[in-house]
DNA sequence: CCCAATATTCAACAGTCGTTGAAATGGAGT
DNA sequence: ACTCCATTTCAACGACTGTTGAATATTGGG
């Protein structure tokens, strides 16, 4: 579907194209084509702009995404940041049960980011990945910290490995906002709505058992996990 | 760099080149390039032959990636489906961290499938992903109907849930053989050869607290956690 | 009203892509 | 020696890619 007959005129279509809707068109692209397969013609295509204009704004595909990182990262590092606070009166369990509703709220609609991120660092693509290091282990170092916390105050097994801790709980969560969507609905008739939410509870309640000190004490916290009757 | 003055000649060029080696071209090229950043060409340029090849032997690039899967997920698959047996004498416990070897084994080479599979999945691409879960869905329930057993034994928390447990098994391990080489060394300073074997021991861990009926029953058959000092 | 700055589009470059149809090659069978 | 056939290569198509330089339109200030 080529644009109609090319009768355009130039100049600004109306008036300025904000940032922020281009750096939309960005994100649906990159989550429906994946990031090789996310053109700056499609994005433009998306945004109903010429390819030039994301020259102009930002400085071709990469400046795209890493302005495109930091409008998503960018709260998820800063909420995360304060949850090391030893004066916060609530539990650790608490507070990484915290983690994963951060995680949920800035990052479940970002699938296409998700996965950009990803696959950079399996790659290990040199241009990005120290862009991406930038803006990620300052949140995985929040969570080592508050693992170390719990470790301290005896809630968490003296034997954790807060490293390898970490990686658990933030890429699972990753991996059911990524996955579970299709699966839920396509192996276990659940809708996605439906799906995300307990298999997080679900993952939790596995974690936390994993590497507590007294795995049964109850998580007030922690919705309920409703029946599952498809 | 492209082929020397087009001098060469037509036709075989030495004897009838293996499809094997053709495979194991195109695993190597996703591997690098992703899904979408391998292109036919350069999978015939690493195999050293002509992109039409690859169309006279398989049809396109996914009829490629078709043969890719099933040289890949043919043993794992199979070697799964035998872990249900009744008669096994072994621990549920000991077959489940069976799973991770053989996940381990027959997977960790394969870096570019591991990925296109989880793309495919992702992004749900019409065409590919049937051919997909008629592969991967089988052992999924072998692993689902081995922690049933479990519950039925007791040797596993009755509320559990055997589908999203046999999720977190299985996608972590991907996980760890995909992240982990690159993390490990990056965030841990191990080397990637000790860092997956010591992060696959630290999930099995985990998980087998997180779902057993009594989680401190020592894991015998699990190999012991070396220290870690970089 | 004009001018300068900003925002946007157009047109074109040189590549690469997937795919196809035809040509060429080598070996097996006769 | 000849033919046939499976295998491989060549050449070309049209479409799409990232990027750039110049042209054009809009806006705000003097």
């Amino acid at each position: 579907m080529p644009h109609p007959p090319p009768v355009r005129s130039r100049g600004p279509k109306a008036t300025k194209v904000p940032q922020a809707h281009l750096l939309d068109a960005a994100q649906a692209v990159f989550a429906r084509e994946g990031i090789q397969g996310a053109s700056i013609r499609a994005i433009a295509r998306e945004a109903d702009c010429d390819p030039s204009l994301l020259y102009y704004h930002f400085h071709g595909k990469e400046g795209m995404f890493e302005a495109l990182l930091d409008r998503t990262l960018g709260p998820v590092v800063a909420e995360l940041s304060l949850l090391g606070d030893p004066q916060d009166p609530r539990s650790v369990a608490e507070r990484l049960w915290t983690v994963i509703r951060i995680y949920h709220t800035h990052l479940a609609g970002s699938a296409g980011l998700r996965d950009v991120v990803r696959g950079e660092i399996i790659r290990g693509a040199e241009g990005i990945q120290e862009s991406i290091a930038q803006r990620i282990f300052p949140a995985l170092g929040s969570i080592g910290r508050l693992i170390d916390l719990g470790i301290e105050r005896g809630e968490i097994r003296k034997d954790t490995l807060p490293l390898f801790s970490t990686f658990f709980l933030a890429r699972m969560e990753l991996e059911i906002l990524d996955l579970i969507p299709v699966l839920g609905p396509h192996v276990a008739g659940i809708s996605a709505e439906r799906a995300v939410p307990m298999a997080e509870r679900a993952w939790f309640r596995l974690f936390w058992r994993g590497i507590a000190t007294h795995p049964e004490t109850p998580l007030p916290f922690l919705p309920e996990t409703e029946e599952i009757h498809p």
